[in-house]
DNA sequence: CGGGATCCGTTACGATACTG
DNA sequence: CAGTATCGTAACGGATCCCG
């Protein structure tokens, strides 16, 4: 951000709009939640953010330290949240709480990718979780691959294909956000629009219970 | 905010920053949230914000049902609140907690006047409120007055003077943020920034436990 | 004086093209 | 793949002016 735009106030609320208050900067850093991110995956799954206001916001976390960029296998530049990133997790989810009270525009345009999802998804898990819960559960998200992981009382989405799962699950995009719109129920969405393998008996309650009621959160 | 410009993404968080999302419109929010407002306190609190981006910014927050432009006493035209703006209230606290990470800018601005600090401080006491408390106090924050009303679990806290409060408070602005920021304990800012008086006996001790308690929330 | 509207220079954004 | 460079357009910031 431009020093001359930053509110520079006294208030917390100003201080964090400072940092993440741009256009584009907490869509990108919602990507990130999803695990490590090349510039092409993020370019992508932000249809159609330009390529320098990628690199100029890119830039922006790096020096505020939300981002770090590091050096992946086979020599590929690799974006990740630090710790200090990371926090932004409970402020997505506020702002995905929100947004969901509003109509989806009548023309919405599709993500590029599904990243997008893994951070409200797993906000939501983790705030409906109930002790004693744990399993690897591997999502198909139109042929997109999730890995969930729930143990321990935390829950943990990651945009990569999951070894071993004790359950998986194929199904699309827009009957998981009719569902969170309230325009489907998880009843219908389980019956009608997943189809769900347990590798370990019992395992596919436990997701389906979870799913469930995490997308039945932002109802009122 | 121009269509254009929208991000018209099937995503609740892109629906949210589609309303919220530009420059200042979140800052007035915050200062709604401290009661209904006049074109120029708004213009007053936010320190320098251009008076055309003022009217386009309460324009758009009423055209999507977050503030209502209303005729209050004297004539006079005030904006406040929807129920579907005051939802923004968690939202904004998280936003707080997120900025109180960061160093405060070396050269800050004061804002105009302290409607900015209600909603940060009325979400923080409602987060820590143990049943049972409840009290009316005035507080004066650098010669504002706020109106602190807590009962049957529910804190608010308004930019105007009290009536018949149980405990008065006197106070200034640098000490609350210092205590916020971790730079102060509860402690030493009850010892030597706060000049407190009980009109009903033991009241004051509530009054500071909350606030002590609230403020230190943004500690790690 | 409160509540804006209008004008204009500056800055950021968006699209496309290009490069190592 | 991972960015840079360029350029037209849209938004912002500051000042001034208007009107009841």
């Amino acid at each position: 951000m431009a020093a001359s735009r930053r509110y520079k106030l006294l208030c917390p609320i100003a201080r964090a709009l400072d940092r993440i208050g741009d256009r584009w900067t907490l869509l990108i850093l919602r990507d990130l939640h999803a695990g490590p991110a090349r510039f092409s995956d993020l370019q992508t799954g932000l249809t159609g953010i330009a390529a320098n206001l990628l690199t100029d916001r890119l830039q922006q976390l790096a020096d505020d330290g939300l981002v770090e960029k590091r050096a992946g296998e086979y020599g590929v530049m690799l974006y990740a949240l630090t710790p200090l990133g990371a926090r932004t997790r409970d402020l997505l989810f506020e702002l995905a709480m929100f947004g969901g009270r509003f109509e989806p525009d009548p023309e919405p345009r599709r993500p590029g990718n599904l990243r997008t999802i893994a951070v409200t998804l797993t906000a939501a898990c983790q705030r409906v979780l109930e002790p004693g819960v744990a399993f690897k559960a591997a999502l198909s998200v139109d042929d997109e691959m999730f890995t969930m992981n729930v143990a321990d009382g935390r829950v943990d989405i990651r945009y990569a294909p999951a070894s071993s799962p004790d359950v998986t699950l194929t199904t699309s995009y827009e009957p998981m956000v009719d569902t969170a719109d309230g325009n489907m129920t998880a009843e219908e969405f389980a019956a009608n629009h997943a189809e769900i393998v347990a590798h370990t008996p019992g395992k596919d309650a436990e997701l389906m219970g979870l799913l469930g009621a995490a997308m039945s959160m932002f109802r009122d």
